[in-house]
DNA sequence: GTCTATAACTCGATAGAC
DNA sequence: GTCTATCGAGTTATAGAC
């Protein structure tokens, strides 16, 4: 199944709105990068809004559907998170910047972008926390997902900002440390 | 001293950019929400980018004499964390959405967001890590302070997207329990 | 400092031929 | 599916009177 000109073209225009953001990147300019016209973008996404919105959906389910196979591979809980987060790591000179600028538009309410947060945030800490209920009680592991996913984003957040990958892996094994040591007390009581 | 009309104008800018975006607010349909005019923003700040560097420097200002009033006041640097993220996660209706925009803009490499990336990572980083070094090393200090900042801005991150603020305050306190407990641990070697 | 007016430009959307 | 061409509305920046 060879992917028609529409999949082809949005593939392109992920990578460019990575590297250039989505804020001031317009039809007009964009659609040369692509080896496209205005005309075609418009023909095939109907908008510019219709364009984000397939961006955001190719972003969502290509994350839920790695986050799926995560924690299927990996039964250990800490092993996972620390996979997700060198997998988060690795893509984020990519695509962090477009992934914290489109969390912003959900931010401010924007339809479009409704999906983006639903997914990064209350289905992976429910993916997290469906992980941690094998090692400790319910409501330790709601608050310790919901910890998890924040370190991982906001981890993400000082990376990009200041590009100390190795400070942030490091954090990240602290943070290991600190939950593994937490939730080993929790099993002794 | 009262202000001058661009400050007065600043203020209110700020205010309406947290709560329309920057991203979608042009020069022209701003300026009646200001009681102005176009012309007297292009007069009093340049030029549209001359007005987001405005915002930005008066955001870096305020952020960074409220971080240094906060650690003159606590000593105890989960106190001072525990305050820090209470007065986040209070302006983050007001401004959180306008806060991950602009350090969007800083992770794309814009100029005028340069100073915004500095002080919201680099400058608080730093002065968590200044709090810590009273109570341990300073390897586990530094690493500690990057994994606090962290969670402060990965916590108001989920909270920007879920609303939900009790959540976010649980994790907060189940991470100042944690850190608590290592640093005892650490001092106890 | 403030106003009106406009120049010069870019945008998204679309018409219509092929 | 793809092209050229264009409409109409939007933008910033600026000229010039007061």
């Amino acid at each position: 199944m060879t992917p028609g000109p529409r999949e082809q073209l949005l593939d392109k225009a992920i990578t460019h709105f990575a590297r250039e953001g989505v804020r001031d990147t317009s039809l007009r300019g964009l659609a040369p990068h692509l080896g496209t016209s205005q005309r075609m973008l418009s023909y095939h996404f109907g908008s510019r809004e219709g364009l984000l919105t397939a961006v955001i959906d190719k972003v969502v389910a290509d994350t839920t559907s790695a986050l799926r196979t995560l924690f299927d591979e990996h039964a250990d809980p800490f092993e996972a998170g620390r996979e997700n987060w060198r997998r988060a790591a690795d893509g984020a000179r990519l695509f962090g910047a477009l992934f914290f600028e489109l969390s912003s538009h959900a931010m401010y309410g924007k339809d479009y972008a409704r999906d983006l947060g639903q997914t990064v945030v209350t289905r992976t800490e429910e993916a997290f926390a469906e992980a941690y209920r094998s090692r400790t009680d319910e409501a330790t592991a709601r608050v310790l997902a919901r910890l998890t996913l924040a370190v991982g984003n906001g981890l993400l957040f000082s990376t990009l900002i200041d590009a100390d990958r190795a400070a942030s892996d490091a954090a990240v094994e602290e943070f290991i440390t600190l939950v593994r040591a937490r939730v080993e007390s929790s099993a002794r009581q």
